[in-house]
DNA sequence: GGACAGGTGACAACGATTCCCAACATGACC
DNA sequence: GGTCATGTTGGGAATCGTTGTCACCTGTCC
């Protein structure tokens, strides 16, 4: 359970790959692949847009980031202080996040899942409304 | 708080729009509107790829049906039975969905929300497990 | 029947994501 | 330093679900 080597093994520490996990700690909210691919042109750090692609995937496989998916269908990837367990509170205006969890709500998912004899079970819970700084 | 009207003022009822209904009463998971177009082929009652997504819209759009996003982002539809607030259950392998409720998820979703100073506040709680029946 | 208001569907357009593959960078080995 | 093997990059094509377009159809009302 030690934290998230910052190069697991076989692993290149490229100029494209600490580009992109730089920029993902410099925003707070949820970002889509393309806003990233963005603020990356905008700091100067040129990075191919497949590439960005590319390591977001690999860090959300990791579980390095979370991701989750918009109304829209695109996904969202946002860099989490808190590497346990947890969910968010997410405003639909700015995209701000702020991490909570609910142990109540783990309880009550495992629980149903058995109720109806179903094994493997994970769940998505995100909690979505307007932030006290957005009209 | 009473049944959807069949049909809301101002809309007709056509073949289309009824063979759209009707196969989302045959099947029990969600399907994707893709799989909805397919059996309604299987079924003869041929129906625009369009016009299915057409309906689709306007059925989620009127609470009638709910829809979710797979990890894929293809956005998948059902017919519930249930018409109050409710979430889901489903099957990774067959798709098979049961509708469950959680008071308690509901009341912690709200004031986790209201802690933070977020107004508007709505959720999406969906638990995927692998059922009884599947291997 | 004729006119009008929607509804329909083949096809084009879109947008996010993934595929492809030739050019590149790096490190190991001589 | 030179060469080779291997992993990385990125531009463009391809994919795929979804939405837009628009000519055509259909039910309704007179
Ligand atoms: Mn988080
Ligand atoms: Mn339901
Ligand atoms: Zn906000
Ligand atoms: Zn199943």
């Amino acid at each position: 359970m030690t934290e998230a080597a910052a190069t697991p093994p076989g692993v290149r520490s490229t100029r494209q790959r600490t580009a992109v996990a730089a920029v993902l700690e410099q925003v707070d909210g949820f970002r889509s692949a393309q806003d990233l691919h963005d603020l990356l042109r905008q700091d100067g750090a040129s990075v191919g847009l497949t590439t960005v692609y590319r390591h977001l995937q690999a860090l959300a496989d990791a579980g390095t980031i979370d991701v989750l998916r918009t109304g829209g269908g695109e996904a969202v990837y946002r860099r989490c202080p808190t590497a346990t367990h947890h969910h968010h509170l997410v405003c639909r205006t700015c995209g701000r996040s702020v991490e909570v969890e609910g142990p109540e709500v783990e309880a009550w998912a495992s629980s149903v899942a058995a109720e109806h004899g179903f094994r493997d079970v994970s769940h998505t819970v995100e909690v979505f409304g307007t932030c006290a700084s957005c009209p």
